[in-house]
DNA sequence: AAAGAATTGTTACATATGTTTCAATATTTC
DNA sequence: GAAATATTGAAACATATGTAACAATTCTTT
């Protein structure tokens, strides 16, 4: 016997036995599409497993709810709850370090939680398809420019240094470089832009955006709000949350996803990217630049 | 308008900043809500975030679905990828070995769940006590030298960056810059040496550590294992994890560390710090950096 | 300042929803 | 085997739902 589900398994499975044929398979189906049961109308339910749509209404009274809505309810708790494990993690953190000694540490343990929370929400708004189409776009993109200012820089050089180990020919620029005209006059639509736009939120960041957006380069940015003004000139986008206790945004998240799409890259450059990255790593070992 | 492409966000944002500000209300009312509106009805929906019941069947028609009810579909998916991914999530856990070649998502789940668990040790292993003698020498230091190479001088950057806006004087080093040695030639005891050393080890930045460290300066370092060669010179050091499913070391923990560092050093500058990034932002605003 | 356009809330309405009623069927009990 | 009872689905019902139509309002433009 299972323990977990709460009131959902417990409320029905205590009665089980002692319901009818066509209600014990509602049971069945409710106990098996809780997301189902929380996210349709009954009627819509009543469809999908084949049964009528009394049934549903009956099996909620049998069980020992007052009505359908109250089975529905436990459903749709129960699946908020589910969804929200790795953030949960998060705010225990957070409020166990306010319980803690004093001020010491507490500082450290709010920076943790809210990074904890950021991962875990960039993964839950995080969508796969969309994610495999940026990197397939990026891995076979003719040309690829990094854009940002500032913070969004240095995580882009960071980026630009690993991607660099596998393919050398990547270009970063600096928002403020001076060959920036330069830059776009060779700006086409085989190439990609890669943006990083941090509030606050840099006026020629945005700006280089539009223009390549407009000389039919694909934009993908990653961002941190649905107000950044980059994302109407952009073709992907992705919102990575940035929330911290201190006076400037956490770039943890940003950091993550980059990671992650860095991963990506090489596995879909396959061999001939590890057979780069392998002699780089012997060269610099045999010139002694390693330990 | 392009044709929606399945995706929350991808939907909404790209056309947000053309939405009226009832329209914006609600779009970011479904955004944050996504398990309410997959759930509730529209007229509940409404109720909670009130705002008028049309606003829903407005907003889903003005970024690009047929009706409100495909847009309540797309939350629904996402609400069940969530909690499917979870599920595997925990599954992986308990078999551990056999993840290669999963579903399509299993890339980003895996290298999110290493941030995560890198974070969360980040935090059981850091010594409140420490942190504090480390942010106080910093704070106090009359000159500090930033070392790194290659994927930890990006972070650095990042850092260095952060603390500018606070303090204008710090001083970075690129562990090949040409004028090392002329840097060098002014550490002093006064000087305090921050460095991230992470594998493969860097050959220049462990020997910087060394001579600053004879030299009398403080050497603060940040480093991924015991067995890293720059601890043997450093008065500081933090191990922070960088466990990660690519070929390269994650750096996420690192970050967060990092960020740790500047909000503490911002705090304990005051407000002399506050004041001029206080200046800095209005000036950039003033002359139109910032949108 | 006036006219026009866009935005927003209220009302109205056709439809979908959850439940009750009731007849038909299956099951039990004697 | 028949009467009594329980179970089940179809139809009926009152209510809730999503959206169109309209009126009131705000915002632009001239």
């Amino acid at each position: 016997m299972e323990p977990t589900s709460g009131h959902l398994q417990g409320a029905i499975s205590k009665n089980f036995l002692q319901l009818s044929p066509q209600l014990q398979q509602a049971a069945r189906y409710v106990l098996e599409n809780p997301e189902d049961v929380a996210t349709y109308s009954l009627r819509q339910i009543a469809h999908r497993s084949g049964l009528a749509p009394p049934t549903f209404s009956r099996l909620a009274r049998a069980v020992g709810f007052h009505e359908y809505e109250a089975l529905r309810d436990v459903c749709r708790t129960e699946l908020k709850r589910n969804s929200m494990t790795l953030a949960q993690r998060a705010h225990k953190l957070q409020e166990g370090s306010k319980l803690n000694r004093g001020a010491r540490g507490t500082f450290a343990a709010q920076h943790v939680a809210s990074s904890l929370e950021n991962i875990s929400e960039l993964y839950r708004k995080l969508d796969p398809e969309q994610l495999a189409d940026v990197a397939d776009t990026l891995a076979t993109a003719e040309r690829v420019v990094l854009l940002g200012a500032l913070s969004s820089r240095a995580v882009l050089e960071y980026l630009h240094h690993m991607v660099s180990l596998a393919k050398p020919d990547w270009i970063f620029v600096n928002a403020s470089t001076p060959s920036t005209s330069t830059l776009l006059a060779d700006i086409t639509k085989g190439t990609v832009v890669l943006s990083v736009s941090i509030r606050p939120y840099i006026r020629h960041t945005v700006q280089f955006a539009e223009l390549a957006n407009q000389y039919g380069a694909e934009v993908i940015s990653i961002s941190d709000d649905i107000s950044s003004p980059i994302l109407e000139h952009s073709t992907h986008s992705f919102l990575v949350p940035t929330e911290s206790p201190q006076f400037f945004p956490s770039y943890v998240a940003v950091l993550t996803l980059l990671e992650i799409l860095t991963g990506m890259l090489v596995r879909r450059w396959g061999e001939e990217a590890n057979k780069r990255i392998d002699r780089v790593e012997k060269t610099s070992h045999a010139i002694g630049d390693y330990m």
